[in-house]
DNA sequence: ACTAGCTGCTCC
DNA sequence: TTTCAGA
DNA sequence: TCTGAAAGAGCAGCTAGT
């Protein structure tokens, strides 16, 4: 491989106009590349299978950043980025171009694109606007910056660094010397300490969890390989269902997701949704005891968004049951719940937020 | 002309 | 992203 | 073991209705 050319778009949107009297058509456009001619440098991010923290002696373990992955090509001062479905996102970060004043080698590098909240941590919520805005104004960049966290370095020189197993890569990065820089940091990795005590650090932190490398394990480009293992900081929390919603698809004639409320002094308070983790068996169980507690109107002491309420049939709210997440969003939603079952033996009294 | 409500997109 | 179910 | 489909959240932009 070599970095003659920094890969471009994998997709184009293109609005075109036709005629001058109104006829307007406007369409979106696919550009499949051939990968080996256009892009021959693209490098698809290697991803980690879930699981729980290894034991004994032949691992890393890095601290789990909440934000977005992206691959970035510096040559010269030219940069790409690329998120981990292969978009161009090269304009919507310019605080990664600062990677061109600090590399004077050509470098592919993996990492995280982070937005940090008041305390320091990165927080996934406070990146969303980022997300979504290719060309983000200077009131933007100013009240929401980010950073790059940068865990990897994947070519230098021209040469691949693939086939190197992780510590020579983390060696590699470190020799790199990227200045402190406000938008730019290399994270560190731990190699002597246990995970659990890393996971401590990281749930001390108030960060998302660990993942855990392998230090002989050479880059897989692309693939979900057990060389990397995330484990996530899995939090759990009791809920009482106010209402669900009916599913489509494969689960059609069945429940979507259910409605959740947690209680407070003034009421129910609405959470957001649940819609996976459950079984066939849970689904028509949930059914059966939701059908004689339907009522008209929402339980819920707050305002339920439209469209979160879309075909909703509320309940009297006294099932209670339990969710895993991982955070609460800032409006107080449940993200990235999954339902674990129901609890009999609670009543919506015991349930504390 | 305005706006609520869709749909689609992007990410975790 | 997580989870389940079916091939 | 792999794949597809269900689900979460937020934003931009289009559309249909007033």
């Amino acid at each position: 491989m070599s970095l003659a050319e920094l890969p471009g778009l994998r997709r184009a949107w293109l609005r075109v106009t036709l005629g001058g009297q109104g006829a307007v058509y406007k369409g979106r456009f696919t550009l499949t590349p051939q990968r080996s001619h256009e892009f021959p440098d693209l490098i698809r991010p290697m991803l980690a299978v879930l699981g729980d923290l290894p034991q004994g002696p032949g691992w890393a373990f890095e601290f789990k950043w909440d934000g977005v992955r992206a691959t970035t090509y510096v040559r010269d001062d030219r940069l790409r980025v690329l998120t981990r479905n292969d978009l161009d996102a090269s304009r919507t970060y310019p605080e990664l171009h600062a990677l061109t004043g600090l590399l004077t080698r050509p470098a592919v590098l993996d990492g995280e694109i982070v937005a940090l909240d008041p305390e320091g941590r990165p927080n996934f919520s406070r990146l969303q606007s980022r997300i979504h805005t290719r060309r983000p104004t200077d009131d933007l960049l100013r009240r929401i910056p980010v950073s790059y966290y940068v865990f990897d370095l994947l070519h230098l020189d021209g040469r691949s660094l693939l086939g190197e197993p992780y510590t020579h890569r983390r060696e590699a990065l470190a020799d790199l010397d990227l200045p402190a820089h406000p938008s730019i940091r290399v994270p560190p990795c731990f190699t002597d300490l246990p995970g659990e005590t890393v996971q401590s650090i990281a749930a001390d932190h108030g960060l998302e969890g660990v993942v855990a490398k392998r230090l002989d394990s050479r880059y897989d480009p692309g693939r979900r390989s057990p060389s990397w293992i995330k484990v996530p900081l899995i939090r759990t929390q009791e809920v009482v269902i106010g209402g669900w919603r009916p599913g489509e698809g494969r689960r059609s004639g069945t429940i979507g997701a259910l409605l959740l409320g947690v209680p407070t002094p003034s009421g129910l308070r609405y959470a957001g949704k649940v819609g996976t983790g459950f079984t066939a068996p849970m689904l028509s169980d949930l059914q059966s005891r939701l059908h004689p507690l339907h009522r008209p109107t929402p339980p819920f002491k707050d305002e339920v968004p439209t469209d979160h309420a879309r075909n909703a049939h509320w309940v009297n709210p006294v099932l209670v049951g339990e969710v895993q997440f991982r955070t609460w969003t800032p409006d107080g939603r449940l993200r990235h719940p999954s339902w674990r079952g129901l609890r009999p033996d609670k009543s919506p009294s015991d349930i504390t937020a």
